[in-house]
DNA sequence: GCGCTTACAGTAAGCGCTTACTATATATCA
DNA sequence: TGATATATAGTAAGCGCTTACTGTAAGCGC
């Protein structure tokens, strides 16, 4: 046995290699030449001791703590899983650590003070939709900490770097489909919530095709799905009920194309023969009583590998790139009214 | 302004409080009797400075990093979620942060050393599943190093705590079900891989429900379905082409679950209306061509929420507690041959 | 052969906390 | 009232690393 009970340190190392601890330090770092032999006698006695750096004294000496912080207000959404993967492979990909906080990253603990997360415990943070409030952030960022915004755009005036799906030119296309292979003209959205940067840019994506197309734009056809089941169907209903004439719905997302076809099937209408029904996102609400559903994909899992690199690269060169932008895939299914075989 | 350039440190702090550091780090740490006037002092220097202690720093002095570490191999299972949202609850109430490793914990980066997550960066780890191997296992928890296990059994001799559920009890309720509600007799089982727990006390549960009601076990009925998809479907294809005679299959888990149903139907027969069956878990694996799932759910959220417990315990008192077993529910629906409403 | 760079390695000063000791004042008790 | 707790606070010694400085010897251009 070669600890008698206290873990090794870098003292023990250099001592049974006959070495400086400097020279130890420089061995693991390869920071610093290190003679050949040296470094191998070195390496012997790591594993002799079963030697393992303290995080601690390593973080203290360099300043650096060699963690990333992952901010998240609700790991429950399905693109979480996947977002996390990709953050965790880019991490360790780097020698990271990986440090989750699933809510607010400011908690008062006892008299005001106490962030749960941040400089103090890691070198950067990504920061996951609404996970942290205008002011946090603006504080963070100024202060000079990196940060790297998933899922959500900077507050107006702060220029911090975020990664993003085409969003338009996936709902461009997914329009397209619905007009020229369908041949569908009366296509409704159901936008999401007010001021969402993602539902901007689907509704500008579903305007371009229309205008490409010749269709002329009409307000009727447009109402608030809110990236929301009930709000969608209520929507839906609303228009039903009014008599408004639809071939299509593009549903802004996922979770409110489910809604929509809940409305419709309780009108006794078809999906999709009588009215078409698409959404954007593709997180598998399949539903037994609902066709599998045509939609957008985003490369999730690269988001987070991409905003985990781009945090990393921010982290060591200070340098931050210009806004990532991933491209986004249509998905046919059956919802738009193409035939479709499942399992 | 307060700080110029760098974070303010604890001696910022107690010059601003006019205090010396360890009254400082005495009111931080509530861990000695300090006046009530001096400790308002103290908090006001602190929150003036906007301080926040260094992680590393407080690590180094103290031993004790205040973070705990999850060790998972597969975080797309269902289950991940849940657990992880346990998890995260139960460190962040009692302080801790927690660090997250996706894949196998001991990589060996240059000449065979560098634990990716354990005491060098933690206090104490979750292990999820299979993401250690046996040997390391042991060697972290013969040197005393706080461990929990999370779906997964110690391997023989170690006695790592961990947390499981009620297999057995819930096996039992479903078959239970089958009986006496429905009336089958010839229900087969669909065991789970060789040697897993799991698996082991479900089948004890099938047996259990076929004696207490006088059916005869029979062999035949038994087959394994490997907690897989396909696996289970060959297994029931194998059964249907042999001409096995059956009212019901209990699937093992609810992947299997699915597999069966497929070659059910695949045979042109109906589920539940010919053949039930139902599964274990609880994942939500609906599918349009599938009737909803009657199955056996487990609070896995809550598994998440008591391992992490159990380790701050024992990390902080050095004692186990006794094996935590949760009870798990039955999920009627229609596989069973129940009548339900879906939406 | 001389001055200069370069490769390699040691010395020692912290990094920002915690905590064992020690010190002082006030309270308590016989 | 002198002795002894008790409450409160300061002193200073590390915790286990990294790294700026220094030192030495070998290599190199001329």
């Amino acid at each position: 046995m070669s600890d008698v009970n206290a873990p090794a340190t870098i003292a023990d190392v250099a001592k049974k290699a006959g070495v400086s601890t400097a020279t130890v330090s420089r061995v693991i770092n390869q920071n610093a030449p290190v003679a050949a032999a040296t470094a191998a006698r070195v390496w012997a006695a790591i594993d002799a001791l079963n030697y393992h750096p303290s995080a601690a004294a390593r973080g203290l000496a360099s300043r650096k703590t060699g963690v990333i912080g992952l901010l998240a207000d609700d790991i429950s959404t399905p693109f979480f899983v996947p977002i996390l993967r990709g953050i965790e492979t880019a991490a360790r990909a780097a020698g990271y650590g990986l440090l989750i906080n699933a809510t607010p990253g400011v908690v008062s603990d006892g008299p005001g003070f106490r962030r749960v997360m941040g400089p103090h415990n890691t070198d950067g943070m990504l920061v996951f939709a609404a996970s942290l409030d205008d002011e946090d952030l603006a504080d963070l960022h100024g202060r000079g900490f990196p940060l790297v915004l998933l899922h959500r755009a900077p507050p107006p005036g702060l220029d911090i770097p975020y990664v993003t799906f085409e969003n338009k030119s996936g709902a461009r296309a997914l329009v397209d489909h619905l007009i020229e292979v369908h041949s569908y003209q009366r296509i409704a959205f159901l936008r999401g919530p007010e001021n969402h940067e993602d539902s901007y840019w689907r509704e500008l994506g579903y305007r371009a095709s229309l205008d490409a197309h010749d269709i002329p734009f009409d307000p009727a056809l447009v109402a608030t799905g809110g990236f929301s089941q009930t709000q969608a169907r209520d929507a839906v209903r609303h228009w039903l009920n009014e008599g408004v004439v639809m071939d299509a719905i593009f549903a802004g997302d996922d979770e409110a194309a489910t809604g929509a076809i809940i409305a419709i099937q309780e009108a006794g209408k078809r999906v999709p023969e009588d009215i078409a029904v698409v959404g954007f996102d593709d997180v598998h609400l399949s539903h037994p009583w609902m066709p599998p559903l045509t939609t957008v994909r985003a490369p999730v899992e690269e988001a987070g590998r991409e905003a985990a690199r781009q945090l990393i690269r921010l982290i060591q060169t200070r340098k931050p790139e210009p806004l990532i932008r991933l491209s986004t895939e249509l998905i046919i299914r059956r919802s738009c009214g193409c035939p479709y075989e499942q399992r």
